[in-house]
DNA sequence: GTCTGGCACTCGCGCGCCGTGAGTGCCAGG
DNA sequence: CCTGGCACTCACGGCGCGCGAGTGCCAGAC
């Protein structure tokens, strides 16, 4: 086990590191921060935490850089999470509350975080899975064709079309429509599929094609999970990234890009809260000079979506992690009141 | 006016720069095009095209590079829209084909684009405006709260919260749904106004309030020019732009996020066929240093939304420009089908 | 055992120098 | 008006070198 001043030598590092973006030395950290030992003792301190992996250099007499080793220990058990100040916190709340649709309430909290972090920013849009229904609408634009349209407790729309195996009356329809939103209205969209399935028995032989039709449309809006959707921005902060610029970030667009990845990565953040996944951690190669910092969101007390943001694995962890979690905080009230 | 061979000089300049990526002189211009005459006369030339401010050196002693203007006269003048190939305009055929709804299409609308000019794409989806209305529904979420949602020809879906100043019954809501909807439906966006300002009249006192209400809603999310949104990929070809990287790329990535800028971007193109706007004719700062290439498309005869791509002022116009004009032509198509 | 000061060593970085060669402008002659 | 010739310019890349931050190690002090 490391001692206790290895691992504050440590956390110096890291924190200059981020600060400067330039390996630090010996000398440097023990003019910076107040650690009571000489150079040459820190010195042998390095040696000891670049045995063990969690620094080194990136080239002879140089300074040290921290390593995805490094940060990881960082993260659990040297920073905390840096609250919001008072102030953060009004201005999160004031920005979000301007929201008018569920569109306007991600694209706000995108922007929020790209500049709270001076990161890429990445929402999920709350998920339909978890959700509930709030309404089923069937309109019916033909005789044998209708759109149906799910709306859900946040706000979200989805409308799918329908082409029926036969003409579908008027009175058919409206009677339909009453009886599925009697059925679902206010339930769990994982409860839908059991409650609707002896449906068409109350319907005439002729209408039952239909009805069935209009269910397995409804069941697959809303299961089909791919129909996740995120709203990315703050790209532009990408630049900052370093020096070694375009190797690096080529590969990070071309992941932003396709959302599928982004969608696997956030949705492998189990952690109940703020999740921290450094460099290599990341499962896709792009990402592997990036770290993810996300965190669930959701309406009640149960998590809907996630969101987080996407930065150098050299970023300020604690502030960025209580930035994250600040603003799922509030997004997740907005979502509540709406 | 330029004579026919400084044309062909100013042509052969811009093919070769853009191929190249770097400054071209005299003698490789003519080891490389047959112009018929000796590198002393190209030099002389290309003075005459220099001092008319077609073309620059970047340092004394350096090959010349097209200017803006050049590359304008190039377009105007040099170059038509090169015709994809038949191979070509099968595979956009093929990839647009699969779409499912509109946001699908506009999705492989985007990164087809991309791919196909290796530049970054901007697709806006098409425009309420100048649509017309397919059906306009009516639900009661509660007594005195409506949702009001607009089914657009394209397939677009707008949804609204009424919030009624009396009760509404069921009834009256059935007739004002039947009636709004023998009047509207059908009808272009901009026709709506004046179809529908007679409509409280044939209410009883107690509803017109609500009636007013959920008009004026109706009218507000026609107009509502701001909800245009537009989607944006390939933005991992920007790393292509050039080796003063950082530089450029950072207020293009910034505009990129702007959505309001591209959308005025693409607004300002009135051009019935291709438009194209090179460098600084770009009202926006960050994009002097690229070419916006863009074209109406619309389901009809007529341009309901543009789309087109945002590339270095260095790109391969007669190619993009096909590209652009092709993919418009089969997404139109797409649309008009479903 | 742990910390410290001293010391020799390493090596990346920045700077200045210089040769090379592509490209130019100009001019005199066809 | 075109061409070949010629002198000139200047960015680029390679080389050498000194500086200095940073290191590892060691002997001595606490």
């Amino acid at each position: 086990m490391l001692s206790e001043r290895r691992l504050q030598v440590l956390r110096a590092i890291v924190q200059d590191y981020v600060g400067t973006e330039e390996p630090v030395g010996s000398k440097a950290l023990t003019e910076r921060h107040n650690l009571g030992v000489s150079p040459a003792t820190v010195r042998n301190d390095m040696a000891a935490l670049e045995d063990e992996g969690f620094i080194a250099q990136p080239h002879t007499s140089a300074g040290r850089i921290p390593t995805d080793k490094g940060y990881r220990l960082f993260v659990d058990k040297l920073a905390g999470v840096k609250p919001m100040t008072a102030p953060e916190r009004r201005a999160i709340q004031n920005f979000l509350e301007g929201a008018v649709d569920l569109d306007d309430v991600v694209a706000r909290t995108v922007r929020l975080l790209a500049q709270l972090t001076r990161q890429v920013a990445v929402v999920q849009y709350p998920s339909l899975t978890r959700s509930t229904v709030r309404h089923v609408e069937l309109l019916a634009l033909a005789p044998a064709r209708l759109m149906l349209v799910l709306i859900t407790d946040t706000g979200r729309v989805e409308q799918r079309m329908v082409d029926c195996p036969a003409p579908f009356g008027e009175a058919s329809l409206a009677d339909l429509r009453a009886r599925l939103n009697s059925r679902v209205a206010g339930r769990r969209f994982s409860d839908v599929p059991g409650l609707v399935e002896d449906l068409p028995d109350a319907f005439e032989a002729e209408d039952r094609g239909t009805v069935s039709t209009v269910l397995s449309t409804l069941l697959e809006t809303l299961v089909e999970e791919n129909e996740e959707r995120l709203m990315i921005g703050g790209t532009a902060n990408l630049t900052r990234f370093g020096h070694d610029f375009p190797l690096v970030i080529r590969p990070v667009l071309e992941a932003l890009e396709e959302q599928v990845v982004l969608l696997k990565l956030l949705g492998e953040a189990k952690d109940p809260g703020v999740t921290v996944r450094i460099g290599h951690e990341n499962a896709h190669e792009g990402l592997n000079s990036t770290s993810v910092v996300s965190v669930g969101y959701g309406s009640g007390g149960e998590a809907v979506a996630k969101l987080g943001v996407v930065g150098p694995t050299r970023m300020d962890y604690p502030g960025t992690m209580g930035a994250v979690r600040a603003v799922a905080r509030y997004v997740g009230q907005i979502l509540a009141e709406s």
